[in-house]
DNA sequence: AAACTATACAACCGCTATACT
DNA sequence: TAGTATAGCGGTTGTATAGTT
């Protein structure tokens, strides 16, 4: 309900951080860990509101943290996540580890959204921009890139009615631990078969946890999911 | 070399959910 | 039970840098 108003307070540095705050943050975190966010950087010795301050230790100096370009694994596993569970961006962080959600929502906007629009595909909908008919199109790459996202909508409409059952299910097994989409992704683990618009069969494994492999469609029609 | 434009990404804003009193 | 503080999330903005004219 009610906000935080650390950051309205007059005299707070807001900006880029210096390498002595960074420092400063980093010594009193491995120090004392951060304990309350509202109370560290008066702590710390920082001119800078807590909100501020967490988000620089998550998102930049958290040791756990990989930075640097995406290979293409990472890539993919974005984009068919994306596809999955859209702008859910913590949820796609948690299958990507050491990559934060605010990187990988960074990463979409910059590159993959407008490779995605570049290819003709809607980036929200994961579907071919104009709905043209197969015959006008240059076949090869455009049927491929057609055939992929018909087998991504398959899964994912599936994904979503399943899903939607399953929250219900965990609704009264569990209480659920994460935000308002109102299930918790980290606690699914789920394999199931899945029928594309051409009929065969996919078997989907789903979300088993981070350190999991994130296995989507393991069947052998399906080797040209990769995007470029 | 300067001015302008595009790109990348760090950081902020405002919201909701949850924990706590 | 209601009110408040805090954490976490996604959207958006600001700024530094690279590229182009």
């Amino acid at each position: 309900m009610g906000r935080s108003p650390c950051c309205d307070k007059l005299g707070l540095k807001k900006g880029p951080w210096t390498q002595e705050e960074d420092q400063k943050l980093l010594a009193y975190i491995e120090e004392h860990g951060h304990g309350s966010w509202r109370s560290l950087p008066e702590k710390a010795g920082l001119h800078r509101c807590g909100k501020s301050c967490r988000l620089r230790w998550t998102n930049y100096l958290r040791p756990d943290i990989k930075r640097g370009k995406f290979n293409l694994q990472e890539e993919q596993t974005i984009i068919q996540l994306h596809a999955l569970l859209g702008n859910r961006w913590s949820a796609i962080a948690t299958h990507l580890p050491k990559r934060t959600d605010n990187e990988i929502k960074n990463y979409w906007n910059t590159h993959l959204k407008k490779r995605l629009v570049k290819m003709g595909i809607d980036p929200v909908t994961h579907k071919p921009k104009n709905e043209t008919p197969l015959s006008s199109l240059g076949l090869s790459k455009n049927a491929s890139i057609l055939s992929h996202m018909a087998q991504w909508e398959s899964a994912r409409l599936e994904a979503e009615a399943r899903l939607a059952r399953e929250s219900k299910i965990l609704h009264y097994q569990t209480k659920p631990s994460s935000h308002h989409h109102g299930f918790t992704h980290k606690t699914l683990s789920t394999t199931w078969i899945c029928k594309t618009n051409q009929g065969k069969l996919n078997t989907l494994t789903f979300f088993n946890g981070p350190e999991q492999q994130f296995d989507l469609f393991t069947s052998n029609q399906n080797k040209n999911k990769s995007l470029p």
